[in-house]
Formats: structure tokens, sequence, C-alpha cells
DNA sequence: GAACTTATGTCGGTGC
DNA sequence: GCACCGACATAAGTTC
């Protein structure tokens, strides 16, 4: 990733010694915010992708909440998802539950 | 209760088509799922990238804390902003919270 | 978005300028934040009461982590359980899990 | 897959003593399970509550959303909010968010 | 830095 | 038909 630090910019600009330092401030900030603010974007963007994967999903009979049940499954690893199968039969067990 | 998933048709085939039959649905609900976990892969990285962008201005001297509240106060538009403060304001006087 | 705030018509119950002038609506705002931060202790206390539970049962052995999963499965309608059930197997016949 | 849960001694003992051991260890466990739950289920009316208090807020004119940031503010102590709030206007003019 | 809690935004359901 | 409402999902903040 570029511009880690201290590149806020050319001045080409006279101004007061002053005003110079908060200029610097204030462009450092809002560059800053920007970055953010295009990245979230972005991350909408694909936010909104994803959901329409998901319509698609239930136009050809899925129901989206069960798909995103599947997502979130998969996101475990193997082992946690054992583990979890695990506990649940140890809470059947221990708690009487069928 | 009914259509837990995916419904992909009653049990009148006989099994050879049967298992046709699911292994279209296989792929199809894999092929979704995997477009939604190659789409949440890339939101995750914008979302680490964002990250990575907050901790950068903390590094030269800004609150990230302060810095998501500016991003959102920008997300709002100008006039139901000023409202907003403008109320809280009120609210913040009536309970000496000046 | 309209009517950020305070409700600005003349509806007999709502808070006008003209209270907000007199301070009766301070009161009756200071009143109702009282009561909110009054049941927000008794809330933080019982969550204390069930942080010690939990610091209880890891004295005896029991990692507090699974208890909390225990809790959460008992909290599940044994329908919806075994629909999640249901659905993990779903899950796993249909993408090829073990 | 070691001590999921709560390992109950080594396998030294009969299996009776096993058995026995173990209904100890499920009733203990049951205990402190029901515990929480009593107390969540108390913590749950109390949150019920804080709701038809900012509901009731809101029916006489008051912003739920904003009567939820006094409430935040008030949790801050005076000066630690007197600062952040200071910054927070400073980051504003540094952005133009007057 | 991981987990839990709280807050916010979104979506489907429901009443007028 | 729209608007309110509760449920779900995500994001943010807090704590250990």
């Amino acid at each position: 990733m570029p511009d880690i630090g201290h590149n806020s910019g050319d001045d080409t600009f006279s101004v007061s010694d002053e005003d110079l330092a908060k200029g610097h401030t204030d462009n450092r900030l809002r560059l800053l915010i920007e970055r953010i603010e295009r990245l979230e974007e972005e991350k909408k963007g694909i936010g909104d992708d994803i959901k329409d994967v998901y319509l698609e999903g239930k136009a050809v009979g899925y129901d989206p909440k069960i798909m995103r049940q599947i997502v979130r499954l998969r996101k475990m690893n193997p082992d946690d998802r054992k583990e979890m199968e695990a506990i649940l039969d140890l809470y059947k067990a221990a708690l009487g539950l069928s």
C-alpha cells in the first residue's frame, strides 16, 4: 500500500506558516477520510452484488436465509464445525434433549 | 417446516433420474455459494484496507473513533445533519449537558 | 428524512417549542432519560451476575465459551433446532462435507 | 478432540462410579445453565422496559435515536466528553463540516 | 486481539 | 397502497 506516512500533496499556494501547517493537517485528514469513503463505496457495491446473488438463488427456489446459514457453516474450519457438532451431542446428552 | 432449503421435486422419479436432478441442483447451489464466497472475500479485503487507513490515521495522530464519527456525519445530507445536530444541542441543553 | 428529533406540529401531546422555552419538556425528557439510566443500571447488574455464574462454572471446570453455546442452543425452540440440524445434513449432502 | 466442555476426571473409576460422577456433573451443569437462563430472562425483561421508555419518548415527540446519543453522552465523564466534542469540532472544521 | 454486547440498517410481514 | 413493526444481519464499541 502506498502513501504510508507523510505525503501531504504539493503546496503551490503562498500562505502563512500557520496556514501552511494547518493546511497540511487538513489535507492529510481529508485525504484519509476520502480514501475511507472510496473504499466504503466499493465495499457497499460488493455487498449489493452479494445481495443480488441471494436474490438470484431465491429466484430459482433456494431460501436465502438458509443459503446464509450454509455460507456461515462453510466459513468455519472443519475442526471447529466438528467441535460444534460434538458439543451439540454433548449438550443433548447432558441436558436431555432429543 | 416444509421447504427446507430447496425442494427439487417430488419423489416420483426413478433413482437415477432423481440423482441426476439432485446433481443439477447441487451444482447450481454450489455455484451460487461459491460466487457469494468470492464476493465476501473481496468484501473482507476491502474491510481490511479500511481498517488499515484508520490505523494509518492513528499513526499520525488522528483518533480513529472520531474519524469514524466524521465519516458517519459526511454520509448524511447536510440539511439532515444540521437538523440532527440542532436537536441534539437542544436535548443537551435540556439536560444540562452544555 | 423529515421530523428528525421532535414533532413540530400542533399535536397536543408532542413537544412544542413553546414547551421547550418553558422548561416543561426539559423535565419530561429528563425523567425519561433518568428512567432509562436506572433501568440500564439494573440491566448491567444482572449482566454482571450472569458473568459471575459463568466464572463459577469455569471454576469447577466448565468452559464458559461452551456454556454459552449451550445456553444459545437451549434458547432455540426444538423445531428450529431440528431444522438447523436438518440444514446441516442437507448442506453436507449437497456440498460434500463430512 | 480433547476437553470439549468438561473433563469429569480420568477413566479409572468403575462404570457405576463413572456414571454417578457423570450424573453429578450433569446436575451441576444443569443448575448453572438454569441460573443463567433465569438471569437472562430478567435481563431481557429490563431490556424490554428500556425499549418501552424509548417508545414512550417517541410517542411524545422525542427521537429515540437522539435519546440514545444523550444517554451515551451522559455516561461519559464531563471532561472526556468535552474533549471529545472539541476534537470532533476540530475535525469538522478541517473538513468543512461546519 | 478475540469475544460479547450494543447499535444501526435492512427486509419481510402486517394493519390501516 | 403505504407506513409501521418486529426480526435478521451487519457493524461498532467495549471488555477481558
